[in-house]
DNA sequence: CGCCAAGCTCAGCCCGGCCTGAGAGTTTCC
DNA sequence: GGAAACTCTCAGGCCGGGCTGAGCTTGGCG
């Protein structure tokens, strides 16, 4: 549970807007949505966000504007810029302290691991857990590791994301188009098929020990949990 | 009781539409039905559901059109899309969080799971079981797991979804044609035969001690009950 | 008590979902 | 600039599960 914090997400694409504000709400967050930059700097002032979800490129003022607006007015609130990829590289520099940013197409898991490190920061959240734990699998957030029976493992980026998500919904059966939805890129046209290999991946770097953690649900799809219960 | 829901059905087949809209009402929602496209956009405004149920292949517009008319509304209803398997592949990309899919031809126990899935993520109806319970058998719906009698069994799908069924309707005698039309996809030709197979092995997996649960009244159907007192 | 319909069970075929190794294309890092 | 790591695709093969058909069992009824 986020402890009810409060973001406004700012982007002029409906999709993004819904697709950002449905995973945020559903992740326990109070979400608030505008459109554009106007909007934005006047629902500040009304619902005192805890941090903005701000993309950069806005039909009427550029989303630094809007940031340096909200620190003219006296707000320090934090603000995760969504930027194309080749623009992150130069327009980075503008960021405040506490700032974040995340560049398009994103996946869900980066954009929520990026809220909860922002808000960890600048609220000290410290009852946001950082450390994820399933039987003898510990995965901590903070130092982006994992370690199985005590071992530390190595894992890429993707599978790290992929595992992630499985220990955050430890004991719930995920389809692969929700793994998909989540923690792949919006954008991402291929077939599931990658997710079977990532799955692999993954059994083949932490579920070679009794207990077997990843299950497959024929059909279905995965489940990450420890057998009785 | 699913509390009411308010569900909008579109289809352009009449017998999809009637079957779907007639097991939705039975099973306590409010449903009100579109033949098309355009209905269904001006129904969304007068009723307001809280889940429209759509098939992709309209006569007058595409499915994922219609979806975009609702959000660009500024209406964030969620939707459960129908499509046909081959479909389903690739333009899963269009849903928005929130959204799902079901493969025509579908079962309704399949299409009911949906929506009380969806409802859950959007609603926060958690008040919705999650466990459901008869006796000394318990089912995990979020986990798709059972156990009798405190122990773990194993199910395939078709006889986690019969178990289901029966939970679902505990005390009420099924006929073999009802669980037919609920359980199988409303396209198998195949004969009844196929349950008396599955309540079968759905026994020797969770009714092997006492007391025994599945009753069979014969010329009647099943029902699945634990003895009195 | 014997017959018939209904229900039960099981072997077995077939299909499709899933896994995995190989490899192409791309990015990252030294 | 090259090597290593990483992402994704493809296809072959395996295996679990779906369904069928037939033979067997059970229960109802005259």
């Amino acid at each position: 549970m986020p402890g009810e914090a409060r973001l406004l997400v700012v982007d002029d694409e409906p999709n993004i807007r819904e697709l950002l504000s449905a995973t945020l709400r559903y992740a326990g967050f109070d979400v608030t949505t505008a459109a554009d930059g106007r909007e934005a700097v006047q629902l500040v002032e009304r619902v005192r966000p805890d941090l903005v979800v701000l993309d950069v490129m806005l039909p009427d003022m550029d989303g630094f504007a809007v940031a340096s607006r909200l620190r003219a007015a006296g707000r320090r609130t934090p603000v995760l810029f969504l930027t194309a990829r080749d623009e992150a590289e130069h327009k980075l520099k503008g960021l405040g302290l506490g700032d974040d940013y995340v560049t398009k197409p994103f996946s869900l898991e980066e954009v929520l691991a990026r809220i909860r490190a922002v808000l960890r920061r600048t609220r000290g959240d410290l009852d946001l857990p950082t450390r994820l734990q399933v039987a003898d699998l510990e995965l901590d957030e903070e130092g982006h590791q994992v370690w199985r029976a005590g071992r530390r493992v190595k894992l890429s980026p993707t599978e790290y994301k992929l595992l992630h998500y499985f220990m955050v919904n430890a004991g719930r059966v995920l389809s692969k188009a929700q793994i998909l939805d989540h923690v792949w890129n919006y954008d991402f046209g291929g077939d599931r098929n990658v997710v079977e290999s990532y799955v692999s991946y993954l059994r083949r770097k932490i579920d070679t020990v009794e207990p077997r953690l990843i299950h497959t649900l024929r059909g279905v799809g995965y489940v990450l949990r420890a057998p009785r219960q």
